[in-house]
DNA sequence: GTCTATAGCAGGATAGAC
DNA sequence: GTCTATCCTGCTATAGAC
């Protein structure tokens, strides 16, 4: 690990010590100088590759976020790949399974939901990469297979807003962990993700208008 | 407004603004300048008043935040008395309406909310008081209500699952209302907050488990 | 209580040697 | 590409006049 680590490219250390730093205290909490010591390389190196702090910023999302979440999705199509004619309960395991216990590992799913948490609360130039690049075709994408479960027909703001609700159900999952944990009085271990995946398809299912008859098992 | 501003005590000004910044930035991004700027008071007032920025943080949250949350509870309260013998479907909707649509203004609002994003992620030593004094207490008062309306028996863990998703999708649509607005396509008006109120009704209590005949109208 | 002035330090960014 | 050295700005916090 610390091998590999030496073995990469400045700019690739970089990127690895700064999504770290930036997701963990924010921006603006982030010194250069922090992020050019955790990744052993010279002061200088961010701007020399950069530019600027805020291009680096930006680069985190464009290269580390961007891609992470790709592979969640895939994730999530993979999932639900394995069935044939899925249930919508299927559906909504699939994806509640990739987010909270999918193909990231623990540091890097909290990184990557911290991240978003950020800029959902306090937008920045890295908002519209992730909704216009990741968010939204996934949520397109995610409301076309989602409508033909449901039982009434359903217009696109209504559809957006069933989508948002699951996805902010998850997220929160993700991102306020310390606060679940407080309020829970759990730990986030294997066990706690489990159930709280089985929380989310029981709740989301069911919020969707589904009967448990009718959701399949 | 710009009158009764310059009548309020400096530490007051001192308060309204620097949750105001706080809220918008986060802690780091905020200097005590800005602040004591905007409050049209001179710089040394913050370290008199406050001893220092991170005192005065904790101090919002204190003096600003809780209040407003209670505010907000007893709104909840209020919209569930004026029910007798409430239906779950009344109780949800008593949540809902005054989270997102309640006693705040909407400026309030917003700021109360990405305080507590901002926590959420990362928390410092304002996540104590968010959840110990305020959140805590209140989803275990919440948790006595729902427990009664819910088809089986809950344990904490269950009930406490079930709140904090409920509570997901509310904190949700009052933080992240930048990319909510961006993949719903709709504006924050008087019909959108109506309309996610209902969305959010319909969704919880089916997520709840409950059928549209038990839930009431 | 409120001000000015300033200490003392950390920040981002850059110039220029290697 | 990577380094050292440095500029300059902005920060928090405090001392001390009023």
């Amino acid at each position: 690990m610390a091998k590999k680590d030496r073995d990469k490219f400045v700019k690739e250390r970089i990127l690895d010590k700064a999504e770290e730093l930036f997701s963990q205290k924010g921006f603006y909490a982030v010194s250069v100088r922090q992020i050019t010591t955790a990744a052993n390389c010279n002061l200088a190196a961010v701007n020399y590759h950069f530019g600027k702090k805020e291009n680096l910023y930006l680069e985190v999302f464009r290269s580390r976020w961007v891609p992470r979440a790709r592979r969640v999705h895939e994730c999530f199509k993979q999932n639900l790949a394995e069935k044939d004619s899925p249930s919508l309960k299927d559906l909504v395991y699939a994806l509640a399974e990739a987010y909270i216990d999918g193909p990231l590992s623990d540091e890097a799913r909290e990184r990557h939901h911290q991240l978003m948490a950020r800029e959902l609360a306090k937008p920045t130039g890295a908002l519209e990469i992730v909704i216009g690049e990741v968010q939204q075709p996934f949520f397109k994408e995610l409301g076309n297979l989602l409508s033909d479960y449901l039982p009434e027909k359903n217009d696109e703001v209504s559809l957006s807003l069933k989508i948002l609700s699951i996805f902010a159900i998850v997220h929160y999952f993700n991102f306020a962990r310390e606060g679940v944990a407080h309020v829970t009085g759990c730990e986030y271990g294997q066990n706690f993700k489990n159930r709280v995946v089985e929380h989310i398809v029981e709740f989301c299912t069911a919020g969707l208008g589904i009967t448990k008859q009718e959701a399949g098992n």
